[in-house]
DNA sequence: AGCACGCCGACT
DNA sequence: GTCGGCGTGCTC
């Protein structure tokens, strides 16, 4: 920054704090200050309490309504630069709108180290050059340590030096540079990082693919505004190609000197899309995912901030990435439930990339084959730029759904016979079966034929899951598990069967039935070391006959070549669950793992066993598609205020205690009611209710829902609502928490 | 949330 | 006599 003129030193710091409180803490300035001033953005060491804690500077001001006599000082600052603008932007923003404290929001969004207090990675790297010495011909010193020799002859070819980094992706250790150090014959320097070129030369590894006439329409359609907030629905059937476009807008992207976010589902960060992205670029792709240690995080965090890292793939807590140079945000597959966090800090991370794209002025992409009502009605209305891919590079069409009647027929693992009958002759084709459950365990629960005794968690209302491999009782909603019982409880008869069949059950049935042929099953439990389930899909992708057995898990994302047929064990039930968005989620889930099917040379098939063959919305999914199906429920939801033409908030509340709940509750509510009237603000105020699952891990579950046709009503109201919850003693008592923009009302 | 202070039960 | 249970109060 040239000599701008300096702001005077400010009186009064205002921090924010990791707090559950919803307000900032003022402090006064430490002696020195940090070398350009004290601005927004800093990390601070401030004291809190009894404790020391890291806050953010949010404010520099003279006046406080404290005197400043009662005002600590810092106790000093972290970083002589503040955080990143557009990340500090996007945390006041995501508090703001989600209606969290900023302390903990900030706290969040940050790397572990830096939470910690730890410095924002240096910004230097090592880098090693051979002395004069290290270049003089072979030394006698090194005849019993090959690996150094080679160490050092590799040196002596880069006159200009190596980072450390790119040494030790050679192979080599850090032991063995410090041996030729101790020598004199390498020396290290530390050099900056600079947010240089980071491709020197061509951007490209591997030549882009042919695009279609779809795909480059809508690859021309997005580049023609690479400046300006430019939101696009890139619409695209299982198998179009969608992944090609972001490749190539990327590349459009970093060519001009942008970054690139890229946004996926939780499952959908697998070695496979990761080594796609970095097969064709370059340019060093970072990924942020679960699998990283805190240094790697920070790292990452950093190479993003400075724009060093060109590309970054993350989940959902990628969003809060700060970018030096941002010029696209993508997300793929916009639908999907794991881009909403569902706890604490409840953002959905694909609005927020809407908020974000928008801040920057840069284009956005949410891409599915299947978009959420939310996205496709602001396609349809106008806000996104609706962009279809129809045309599938396999040369057959998708596999419609065949509906198969459950009604009066015989099961085994939950297969009737026509579904095993499909399953035999695929199998005898020399073709791949994918048979889908949502369930995993061996059956959904226990019960006493005698009596009717059900196996039930003690601290949940709910069944609890009969597991074989290990044996034992787990409930799917806490974390209790009890050994299996040899009599019932109530009764004492010794006739206790399995009801209904999970992953596991049907994984026994069909290996039985099919003895000859390899079942797979994968779901979280078979899948829990963690690189399981790539061993288990190379050995799939090679293309012999075998039985997949498996959860959403295997549904959504993986590319499975060689299945022509997927069988569906129970399309019922999100057909008929209370959550008024699980109609969309279930046809959402049918429909990609219909996507599975018949992806390569052979058309595929898709088996649905139901209940309900002639509800009206299967019945339309199976003849019609997704897209049908949507503007139906689109229709059904406007008629019944819900959203997308509605905005809903949720207020939860939960105690161990019944009564604190039901009592807190009501109180908020009759107090939010009438600050409503007052006001006449139209919003409705629905309960408290208990929710869906009362109990849970023996806690009681209320809530109380908030609608309104204007989202900066709703706002209003629930400032007001967590105001009010923040100010009452009771309050303490019952853990809370608001759900702007809920994704599920369990 | 943390963390301390504070006042009542079963233990070295 | 103390260790420790969690109710209540505070954090610039």
């Amino acid at each position: 920054m040239p000599d701008s003129p300096r702001p005077p030193q400010p009186r009064v710091l205002r921090v924010a704090v990791p707090t559950p409180l919803r307000r900032l803490f003022d402090y006064r300035p430490c002696q020195t200050p940090p070398p350009d001033g004290w601005r927004p953005g800093l990390r601070v060491q401030v004291p809190f309490g009894r404790r020391q804690v890291v806050g953010v500077v949010v404010d520099c001001v003279q006046d406080s309504d404290l005197p400043l006599a009662r005002l600590k000082p810092v106790d000093g600052w972290l970083d002589a630069d503040p955080l990143p603008d557009d990340w500090l932007w996007l945390c006041r923003f995501t508090a703001r709108y989600y209606q969290h404290p900023l302390g903990d929001t900030l706290h969040q969004a940050m790397p572990v180290l830096l939470r910690q207090g730890r410095a924002l990675a240096s910004r230097m790297r090592e880098q090693w050059q051979a002395t004069a010495q290290g270049l003089a011909a072979d030394d006698a010193r090194l005849r019993r340590a090959p690996r150094q020799a080679e160490l050092l002859t590799m040196l002596a070819q880069h006159p200009q030096g190596l980072a450390a980094q790119a040494i030790l992706a050679q192979g080599f250790s850090r032991d063995q540079l410090k041996a030729l150090a101790a020598k004199g014959l390498v020396a290290c320097r530390e050099i900056p990082l600079t947010a240089a070129t980071p491709h020197a030369g061509r951007l490209l590894a591997e030549p882009p693919l042919p695009l279609n006439g779809e795909q480059a329409a809508a690859l021309a359609a997005i580049h023609q505004r690479l400046d300006g907030f430019h939101p696009c629905l890139l619409h695209g059937v299982t198998g179009s190609g969608k992944t090609e476009v972001y490749l190539q807008l990327i590349e459009a992207v970093v060519e001009r000197g942008g970054q690139a976010l890229l946004l996926v589902p939780e499952i959908g960060l697998t070695p496979q899309t990761l080594a796609r992205f970095r097969r064709r670029f370059r340019a060093p792709v970072v990924a942020l995912h679960s699998g990283l240690t805190d240094h790697e995080r920070l790292d990452a965090w950093e190479a993003a901030a400075s724009g060093r890292a060109p590309i970054v793939i993350g989940t959902r807590s990628a969003i809060f990435t700060p970018l030096a140079r941002p010029g696209v945000i993508i997300v793929d597959e916009e639908h999907d439930g794991s881009f909403k966090q569902q706890e604490g800090l409840r953002y959905h991370a694909r609005d927020l990339a809407v908020a974000r794209a928008h801040r920057h002025a840069i284009p956005l992409v949410l891409g599915s084959a299947t978009p959420s009502l939310e996205s496709l009605q602001r396609a349809r209305q106008g806000d996104y730029r609706h962009l279809r891919l129809t045309r599938r590079a396999s040369r057959h069409a998708p596999a419609r759904l065949e509906l198969l009647d459950l009604r009066g027929r015989p099961r085994q693992g939950g297969l009737i016979p026509p579904a095993i009958a499909a399953i035999g002759e695929t199998l005898a084709a020399g073709h791949q079966v994918l048979v889908f459950i949502n369930r995993r365990g061996f059956a959904p629960t226990l019960a006493c034929h005698a009596c009717g005794w059900l196996a039930e968690c003690e601290a949940c209302d709910a069944r609890m899951t009969l597991h074989r491999q290990p044996p034992m009782l787990a409930c799917h909603h806490c974390d209790k598990r009890r050994p299996i019982p040899d009599a019932c409880p109530e009764c004492g008869s010794a006739d206790l069967r399995p009801l209904g069949s999970g992953t596991e059950r049907t994984e026994e049935t069909l290996a039985a039935l099919f003895p000859k042929v390899a079942v797979h099953r994968i779901d979280r439990d078979s899948t829990r070391r963690r690189d399981a389930l790539e061993a288990v899909l190379t050995q799939v992708r090679r293309g012999e006959p075998c039985l997949l057995v498996g959860t959403q898990m295997l549904a959504k994302g993986h590319h499975l070549p060689h299945v022509t047929l997927v069988v569906v064990v129970n399309a019922d039930a999100g057909l008929y669950a209370s959550d008024f968005r699980a109609l969309e989620h279930s046809a959402q889930l049918l429909e990609q793992v219909a996507g599975r099917a018949g992806r390569a040379a052979h058309p595929g098939r898709v088996l649905v066993q139901t209940l309900h063959d002639d509800d009206p919305h299967l019945q339309l999914l199976a003849r019609q598609g997704y897209d049908a199906l949507a503007e139906r429920l689109l229709e059904e939801r406007r008629a019944a205020r819900l959203p997308p033409f509605r905005f809903l908030a949720l207020l939860r509340l939960e105690s161990p205690r019944e009564a604190a709940a039901t009592t807190l509750g009501g109180e908020a509510a009759a107090a939010l009611r009438r600050w409503l009237a007052e006001r006449q603000l139209a919003v409705d105020c629905l309960g408290p209710v208990p929710a869906p699952m009362e109990r849970r891990q023996g806690r009681y579950h209320l809530q109380l829902m908030l609608a309104a046709d204007r989202r900066s009503q709703l706002h209003e109201a629930c400032a007001q609502l967590s105001a009010w919850l923040e100010a009452s003693p009771e309050a303490r008592r019952v853990r809370w928490s608001l759900d702007i923009d809920p994704q599920t009302l369990a």
